[in-house]
RNA sequence: GGGGGCGUAGCUCAGUUGGUUAGAGCGCUGCCCUGUCACGGCAGAGGUCGCGGGUUCGAGUCCCGUCGCUCCCGCCA
């Protein structure tokens, strides 16, 4: 007998049934025992009435678990007593698939911590399922909009031989004889494939970074997406991509999720308005000291607070949630950042920000390479281990930019969630390397 | 790496100025309850108070150390 899914139920009134799921709850009385089963689409009530003496399936019935995996079979009945959608099954056959342990280790208000060490208890509730819901929403209409504008996937190596970019620390692997490194980004590659002539990329995969952040915004291996272009004329062409983009990624996010995200997390997903505010790190400095607040002295990239009151004053300002912050100083940026032409101390880079959330840095790139030998030199890096990079740029490259982007905290800010952790399917920071 | 907070029952927490057998709600076990739907009622089990040391007649409570968790800063996406 075929399966039928609890949110069929409606449209089968009288028909016998075959539902399968999980014991949400039980409520097993002197004459009537009721099961309220949960499957992937919602929560249906099964009813039995108990005999005296009772039964052998009003017995079995009794000795269930919440939480067991079971096969029901009944006829589904119209019945207004019913709170739970106005039916339920007349149950006629149980098979316990899979008895539940009586006690389960969490609760829906356990710690998140103590709710990681049971994620899979944790993600049977359906509120935890709608978050991989709406990622899976997210990257579909991510990877839409890249195909309509002809952008290539690439899978870049996560093991390497030396570091893809100076900053965040390194994870060191064995590797047969020598070292490897876990890449922290897959940076380097994706301007291979603009050396190559791939014109647009991206990537979604994982990347690691062995700092020992203890924030709720920080993991040590989270899914990072990246896009690079090639031709461009500025680290403008790169924002107003990526403005369109995201603007994309929400509008179908809302579309297809936007009742349960604002039902389940008390939050409205706001489709921002084209485009994006942008400002220099120093004029927004300028505008954080105006409204009052403290703002890092020049030479100096915005801290977390800072961040938080700029996306305050843009919101209401603006009207926007997202602003972009451009032209860091090369003090805070990568050797690789494209400067301008007549002021070699600033870069032609970005920062996305989203109700005071780094989503994204950016850059146009340096794709000359005698800049990009002087520009490392200057920074004091050690191009011995980095050479294969440097040759990208010998044989003519295309100018280029592109941005990196944390998946893990669009979620997060999607759904309005405080930690990264509950948005990851399995976090793994410092201190976490199970399950 | 620096700073703050927390660690008491399976879960979430309370525990006065240090004082005798350490509590509650939920969960669990048993019994009762003709339809429940956060079901209800009665009874019960369950704790070396994170760990180690110290002060004291006496420590869940005070001190030191240690481990774990958590948030902020730094670092970043």
């Amino acid at each position: 007998m075929k399966r039928t899914l609890i949110a069929e139920l409606p449209g089968l009134i009288s028909e016998r049934v075959r539902l399968r799921g999980w014991v949400n709850a039980l409520r097993d009385q002197k004459r009537v025992q009721f099961i309220v089963l949960r499957d992937e689409t919602g929560l249906a009530q099964v009813v039995l009435a108990k005999g005296d003496p009772p039964s052998e399936l009003n017995e079995r019935l009794s000795a269930l678990t919440v939480e067991s995996a079971v096969t029901i079979v009944g006829t589904v009945a119209a019945d207004e007593r019913v709170n739970l959608g106005g039916l339920e099954l007349k149950l006629e056959e149980l098979e316990v698939d899979s008895l539940a342990e009586p006690e389960v280790p969490i609760a829906a208000d356990s710690a998140l911590d103590k709710r990681i060490d049971w994620r899979y208890l944790d993600l049977r509730r359906p509120d935890r399922k709608l978050i991989f819901e709406v990622q899976t929403t997210a990257e579909q209409a991510m990877r839409e909009f890249w195909r309509k504008e002809q952008f290539i996937e690439i899978h870049t190596p996560k093991l390497m031989g030396s570091a893809s970019e100076s900053g965040a620390e390194l994870f060191k692997a064995e590797y047969f004889d020598r070292t490897a490194y876990l890449a922290q980004s897959p940076q380097f590659y994706k301007q291979m494939a603009m050396a190559a002539g791939f014109g647009k990329v991206f990537e979604v995969g994982p990347v690691f970074r062995a700092n020992p952040s203890f924030t709720s915004r920080h993991d040590t291996e989270f899914t990072s997406v990246d896009v690079e272009i090639s031709w461009v004329d500025s680290h403008e062409d790169v924002m107003s991509f990526e403005e369109r983009w995201l603007a994309h990624v929400l509008t179908t996010v809302k579309e297809a999720h936007g009742e349960q995200i604002a039902q389940s997390f008390d939050t409205a997903l706001v489709v921002p308005e084209l485009p994006f505010p942008r400002i220099t790190l120093e004029d927004a400095k300028e505008l954080l000291r105006e409204a009052g607040h403290d703002a890092p002295p020049a030479g100096h990239d915005l801290d977390p607070p800072s961040e938080r009151a700029l996306s305050a004053i843009v919101s209401e300002r603006h009207g926007n949630e997202f602003a972009f912050v451009t032209d860091y100083p090369t003090s805070v940026r990568p050797f690789y950042h494209m400067r301008y032409e007549d002021r070699p101390t600033v870069t032609k880079s970005f920062d996305l920000l989203w109700r005071g959330i780094e989503l994204t840095t950016g850059a146009q790139r340096e794709h000359r390479y005698d800049k990009l030998l002087a520009q490392a030199d200057e920074k004091k890096v050690d191009v011995g281990p980095i050479q294969y990079y440097l040759d990208f740029f010998r044989f003519g490259a295309p100018p280029h930019g592109g941005f990196g982007f944390g998946l893990t905290r669009l979620l997060m800010q999607m759904l309005g969630q405080e930690n990264v952790r509950e948005v990851t399917f399995l976090y793994r920071g410092p201190h976490r390397l199970e399950p």
